[in-house]
DNA sequence: AAAGCTATGGTTAGTGA
DNA sequence: ATCACTAACCATAGCTT
């Protein structure tokens, strides 16, 4: 069964449905500004970003900051000032660059972890419930004694009807039977599964910064 | 015979060939442009970009309009007029501080989740073989199987030696004994040990850095 | 509102003209 | 530079939680 029809073409006119506005909005709101700061990243681009919100509320992003990028549209002046703060600027960059990209790894190095984290829990959960039984008889609950209860009769039975056999064999002048039984009580949990661990790096690249005014929300 | 590898994933670092960035440049550009349409008539935002291009050309987007966008976030700012720079300044260094903060947090947290994740790997290597012969036989190594053929040699003679057993105390009229095995193989590795369940809160999903919407970051 | 998921649609790197 | 093409990567619409 599909639980999702995936992405859906939208026509390109204003979204009907308001609450689907907000969301689109701040999807594509984030998504652009990712885009921005990428380019920002992989050119060396500077961009300011300003955003009203269909409710008038404002968002920014700017690199390396929304009012000089404004300032020097404003003026058409290239160079803001003298060598020694652009100097001085490349310096920040430089810093905040690398502050960036030490986060990113940092954050890559993390959601790994996570990542290992939750298989390893998903193993020990997938190896606990294989021997439950194995657990000292204080610890189990009701029902698991219960169910021990009905295996021990189940295999008391077993055995009885196992030494019958033997005696009815062995008193016909036959050799008693090689047993050669599986080491392993029967476990239809056993899967012998092979664990994917996602390699996946999921975080993205970290943009410089980003502002709004006002409070949370859109309207 | 490929025309052409598609399309490659990109590190998001500064492109190193020239050329290249020039192209990525204009692509994204245009990219982001078109985003940026969309996202004003699928929402009915107001949008206003400024792009400087590595070589310090100016490309803009603005819906409706570039200067009257400006003029509102201007004006909804307080423009500082006397200490433009400093104010500048303080907010830089604060984003750096947030910067900083932020990226010492996480390595908490990697260190944090690094712990949880060798803890829970301790679990599964004392969980796992515990379990090593209920694997498939065709997974065991030959010591494995060894040990295996040894032990099930041994479980041959005790169950001949019980039926040996029952034999003789049937044919001496006595009833045959009550068996009341414990349910698993005899396993010296066994611990019974406390299965600690860990409930501590997962990491939250850390997408890229968008700095703190809200009251501050302008930058 | 906010986060996560998945199937799809859209974007773009690499290539050649 | 720009356009066209292709294969891959990425963003996101529609859902669920």
């Amino acid at each position: 069964m599909r639980k999702s029809r995936g992405r859906q073409k939208v026509e390109m006119v204003k979204m009907p449905n308001e609450s689907n506005l907000q969301v689109t909005f701040s999807k594509r709101r984030s998504g652009l500004f990712k885009k921005a700061s990428e380019l920002c990243t992989l050119c060396g681009a500077e961009i300011a970003i300003i955003v009203f919100s269909p409710g008038k509320k404002v968002f920014s992003f700017g690199h390396p900051c929304v009012e000089a990028l404004i300032e020097r549209f404003v003026t058409r002046n290239p160079p803001p000032s003298s060598g020694t703060l652009q100097l001085i600027e490349a310096h920040r960059n430089a810093n905040v660059r690398e502050l960036n990209a030490q986060l990113t790894q940092v954050l890559n190095h993390l959601e790994m972890e996570r990542k290992r984290g939750e298989e390893l829990n998903k193993l020990r959960k997938a190896n606990q419930p294989q021997c439950w039984w194995e657990l000292p008889i204080e610890e189990m609950e009701l029902y698991q004694l219960e169910q021990l209860k009905l295996s021990l009769d189940e295999l008391k039975k077993n055995v009885m009807q196992q030494a019958d056999r033997i005696l009815i064999q062995t008193s016909n002048g036959n050799p008693p039977p090689q047993f050669f039984p599986t080491p392993t009580p029967a476990n239809p949990n056993q899967q012998g599964g092979v664990y994917v661990v996602d390699q996946k790096n999921m975080i993205s690249h970290l943009p410089y910064n980003y502002g709004s005014y006002g409070s949370r929300g859109f309207f």
